[in-house]
DNA sequence: ACAATATACCTTGTAATACAAAGTATGTTG
DNA sequence: CAACATACTTTGTATTACAAGGTATATTGT
């Protein structure tokens, strides 16, 4: 029997990412800072979920990503990525959904 | 890209079936019906979906069954399931762990 | 100056799990 | 009496978060 609070993670941590890059372009590793920071560490997400997940949403034309070099004196460039407007629609969309069925969870929970 | 919807509803399933069983004893078919009308239709579980989740339960001592036979002129038993006073444990365990996430993906989203 | 730790990105393999689909049989209703 | 709903079950599939491992740069403390 899996954890639940990872499994209830799941399929809330790509609306989340949507949700970040919705305000602003952002990278990788300062996606995950900003999800636990924003849900008050109520939402873990590793890198090596992030990443694959980055991926996928690219591979559906939702985000694109784009290389930003030389940041203040950084040698290294970091990898940031930006929502389209098809991925505009799709947080729409999902959160429209999200709000829906947390409305039904509740109405269950309180029967 | 898999629909949003049956994405998230992965996790819940469980603890919906808990507390439809937290109320009273309820055979499979009729916790589908429970689920569904409590939610306002907005879980739908399918029975090749709950039935792996029931035995999943009951190997992990959450619930047990047992038939009822002779229910007002039925002639074929219908299985009953019974939580367990390690299934309340879960269930109250679940529903905080539910109840803390969900504040933190309200805190994300509202960010 | 150097070590330790954090940052940053990536890949592979694994386990969990909701679901579709198919099967079987009884119950109910027009 | 035919259609549809009820009731339980199993098999196979696709998805996916994660652990664990790798590589390299950046920052912080001593």
């Amino acid at each position: 029997m899996q954890d639940f609070k990872k499994q209830i993670n799941k399929g809330v941590l790509e609306l989340s990412i949507l949700k970040i890059l919705n305000t602003d372009d952002q990278y990788g590793y300062r996606i995950i800072q900003l999800v636990s920071k924003q849900s008050n560490g109520n939402l873990l997400l590793k890198d090596g979920t992030l990443y694959p997940i980055l991926y996928r949403l690219e591979d559906g034309k939702y985000i694109e990503s784009y290389w930003k070099t030389n940041e203040e004196g950084r040698s290294k460039p970091r990898k940031y990525y930006k929502i389209t407007s098809l991925g505009k629609e799709r947080f729409e969309s999902m959160l429209a959904d999200y709000l829906e069925i947390n409305a039904g969870i509740s109405s269950l929970l309180k029967s």
